[in-house]
DNA sequence: AGCGTCAATTGACGCTGTCAACATACCCTG
DNA sequence: CAGGGTATGTTGACAGCGTCAATTGACGCT
């Protein structure tokens, strides 16, 4: 018997699909989540979350842009809080291991799940976006501070792809090494802040061909 | 017409599956690749690979085990070839690098299409420990040589999770910065491996919660 | 020649994502 | 209060998938 629903409980019932399938794309992974599974998880027939959603990768997109959504709030709120700008890299950077430790689940489907053609879902690109750019203007302000030296887009990236690799190698057990994963993460972020205040400006001079 | 294989045949087919499956894998996702058009690429029928592999799984199994032996091979020749001790360690990055740039298809099946369970193919697990011992001898014996100071395990994993941060945001296009990306990769090899001489070791004092 | 064996194919089953058709319960206008 | 419009949910159906069972065909041997 359809219709009992009132205008708040579509988005309650859509919400409750995206939770849902969260757990599942993070269990069973693109392949194995079905939606014929999540519909009798959430006690619906097969085809109702068609009615929210387009298909399987729209439930994926829908999922992905709430959780990168959730992790820019994150974002944002250690970037107004800290006001000193290194501390401020260091707390954004502490906070992004944080939010990848606290719900594995969501930071595996952000990341180690490949959306094809992810350009297509432009609030999804948004939020990825926002998620980002704390960091990107902390690392600006930190420049103009002058403690750091360097070209930004190298350092955002440089630390943020050491924080990823990190995580990403953490979560899919590559590293064995249990708890100690937040010590490791320290010594990550030290070296790299480091080496980031120290260094001039990145130069490779004339190597380009990569192996001596 | 079956039965025209000769002893050899048999294992070049299977070599030939295999590359067709690196492709399809890296391409479709393990989503998207079918093994029926695994069977039309190859020109057999669709249960034919299942001769010469238990089911899905054991392709991809088989796949990965390849690569990680073909990269271990990489690194063994390199660490081979390099005596001394530092300039090692940065020639094994920058080969690790060079083999995820010249190779994407394989890294990216390699590493960022999760395996559920990967215990269960020893071979593979053997391939994978044997791709990362050279970079781990290599940065016990630049400690005992006295040019970097620390815990090994620390360095080894900081090392590798920021070479494979670059590379893995790269191949999915998360850093929007064309062929830069070497120079990137400079840039964090050159910052984690001066932070790591000159940092007497890893004690991360009394900060376990994260954020400030 | 006939047999056993192994490679390869076809048939079949249950599962999946997805669309079309249908049914139901509500809101609104007369 | 009657009736249509619309939003919501369900069932039926189809092609494609991974996989197993049974079948066919070709080879090496005695």
């Amino acid at each position: 018997m359809p219709k009992i629903l009132s205008p708040k409980d579509v988005l309650q019932f859509r919400q409750r699909l995206c939770d849902l399938a969260l757990k599942a794309f993070a269990e069973q992974g693109v392949e194995g989540m079905s939606l014929r599974g999540l519909a009798a998880a959430a006690g619906c027939s097969r085809t109702t979350p068609y009615r929210y959603f387009k298909n399987k990768e729209d439930i994926l997109a829908a999922v992905r842009q709430a959780q990168f959504q959730r992790m820019a709030d994150d974002a944002e709120e250690v970037a107004g809080r800290v006001n000193d700008p290194d501390e401020r890299l260091v707390a954004l950077a502490r906070a992004y291991l944080s939010f990848a430790l606290a719900t594995p689940d969501a930071y595996r489907v952000m990341y180690s799940v490949a959306q094809q053609d992810e350009q297509r879902y432009p609030e999804l690109v948004r939020q990825v976006n926002r998620a980002q750019r704390p960091m990107m203007t902390a690392v600006d302000e930190a420049i103009e501070s002058g403690s750091i030296k360097g070209d930004p887009t190298n350092i955002v990236h440089v630390l943020w792809a050491g924080l990823h690799g990190i995580i990403s190698l953490h979560l899919s057990d590559k590293l064995h090494m249990g708890r100690n994963i937040e010590e490791l993460a320290e010594v990550m972020i030290r070296s790299l802040s480091r080496a980031v205040a120290s260094k001039p400006s990145p130069q490779p001079a004339a190597r380009r061909g990569l192996e001596a």
